[in-house]
DNA sequence: GATACATATTGACATAGGTCGATATGTTAT
DNA sequence: ATAACATATCGACCTATGTCAATATGTATC
């Protein structure tokens, strides 16, 4: 396959390999490692019941919900919920304490916070 | 498994079904099919490949790439990239042109946009 | 039309992942 | 300690998915 290499092309591909002094204006693309590292975040919070928690989680008032409230409201069994939620925390976007016999959940701002900068390049 | 309603849990749930007038200050959760439509852009987005494309894309000057660069970039078979292009193409993150024997893709920015504001009310 | 090349599709494979039921572990109250 | 209940883990199942090699299709040139 003939790679076709007009200034659109050399930039992006000089960019990737670092090939380049100063790309003082242009946008600089992710880095293998930085893609791998956003899309493992995006990969968690790309599953609706995973998103729906997160949602809950945002929604709630006093900011933390009980695992025990989502079995019910999610329509999932016990075992399911809980582990979703613990990909949600292995992947710091909720933080878990346990008080008493229940697990509450909050949310990990700088995780989030991390997810919508690197996601700021893309969307503009 | 018991349920325990305390105010906080009670509001997600009424939040969440719908059983309250007016939530006024207080956050709304996704619905279900919110949430569905929400982790499925998320969930194209969360593979290193197709994050890297839309990365290149966005760091393009011209604001465009042509798929034949990216096998060479990405060290993939072209088969792999076409994949993840019409993956992209059909979520509609991406746009396809056919110029002559190449074909280019640019972002789609109200897509893009949209999942920006999906998240939003997660990422405070 | 025949050739050359870019892209798409297909088939096969291995792995990852969502789900449940059953069971184990942890926590509190009696 | 024992009972009761919340949460975690395990095993099994089925489906989804990333990948490549091979092939088909599309596009321009001669």
């Amino acid at each position: 396959m003939e790679t076709r290499l007009d200034e659109a092309a050399a930039s992006a591909k000089d960019v990737a390999t670092g090939d380049v002094c100063c790309a003082v204006a242009s946008r600089i693309a992710m880095t293998s490692e930085e893609a791998t590292r956003t899309a493992s975040l995006l990969k968690v919070l790309g599953d609706p019941i995973r998103l729906r928690i997160v949602s809950l989680v945002a929604a709630a008032d006093s900011g933390e919900i009980c695992a025990c409230d989502l079995p019910a409201l999610l329509e999932r069994s016990q075992g399911t919920i809980s582990h979703h939620l613990k990909q949600l925390v292995e992947a710091r976007i909720l933080e878990r304490e346990q008080r008493g016999k229940w697990a509450w959940f909050r949310l990990n701002e700088p995780t989030l916070q991390a997810i919508s900068e690197a996601l700021l390049p893309v969307a503009r």
